[in-house]
DNA sequence: GGTTGACAGTCAATATAGTTGACTGTCAAC
DNA sequence: GTTGACAGTCAACTATATTGACTGTCAACC
């Protein structure tokens, strides 16, 4: 299975594939809430609500601050224009009454569920194109760089 | 090889993933240029740097609008603000004079060989996790999103 | 049981990037 | 020559992030 000449992408740096990459997800996860009303979601936004939908539930808006990397103050803000806009509750921990609590609204969940539909498109997509075996090997490449990631901070 | 149990990645979609992948590759070149001295290259001039370093030389400003996928106005500002800093120079080109051609300076070409070197670090330590193919794999993976993303925007 | 330090989040001011809309100058094609 | 498309600029505005100083809550210890 020689490569008679080089693939297109062979030269270009890993950096700006992933640049690109994400903005094929982007851009149809955009398009798609778009397409059906629900234009009002800022960039971070798309990753509160498609982590929310899918993970243990609610979450404290700490969490926000590991997971996006920017500030708290920037979490907050984006939490309340999401708040404002219907898409998240924000309400007090009963537990430990300094954390905030941010859960989807039905609104929320609903675009949830439009942005998963397109990613899902993608993703079949990415199938048809390199299969299984392409597919477990790209993630495994994209969390090898994440691993990195963390290394890093821990010894920075 | 069967798996024994899932890997921590394999519940996270894609599009989470890319997002830390790159966030990776950021901090290294950023934290490597930080320490050099170029602590003032906005987040977008780190690919204008780094594409005009390995690129064809000179390149006129309308590119930077395709490549960045921002609008003409910011890519004229973010020249802008790399030629203040003196980063680049931008100069009008001679043979269609509508043209405008930037060039990186001398700062500009040690800024990016500081950043080709953060990059190459990441990589190297990448293809110590994964190997040739992993490598080949990752690339791969990410070249068949990006002409997903370009089929999209053509049926746009 | 009151102080102390760490933690979670807010407020206010500001900085940085990006956008849109209207415009100038240049080219090419007829 | 006009006409239309193209390359880039100017100006005003919006969105999103940052910093620094602050409030309220918890936990731990004497």
């Amino acid at each position: 299975m020689a490569r008679e000449q080089s693939a297109w992408y062979e030269d270009i740096v890993v950096p700006a594939l992933l640049r690109h990459a994400r903005g094929t997800y982007a851009s149809a996860m955009r398009g798609a809430l778009d397409e059906a009303g629900y234009d009002d979601i800022p960039e971070n936004g798309l990753y509160v609500i498609g982590g929310l939908a899918m993970g243990a539930g609610d979450v404290p808006l700490g969490r926000l601050v590991q997971e996006l990397r920017i500030s708290k103050q920037a979490a907050g803000q984006l939490v309340d224009t999401l708040v404002t806009r219907g898409y998240l509750t924000r309400e007090g921990d009963p537990v430990d009454r300094r954390k905030l609590v941010i859960t989807l609204t039905e609104r929320g969940r609903d675009a949830a569920a439009v942005q998963g539909a397109a990613r899902d498109r993608i993703d079949t997509d990415l199938h048809a194109r390199i299969g299984d075996s392409g597919l477990r090997g790209l993630k495994r490449g994209l969390a090898a760089l994440v691993e990195i990631g963390r290394k890093d901070r821990e010894s920075a």
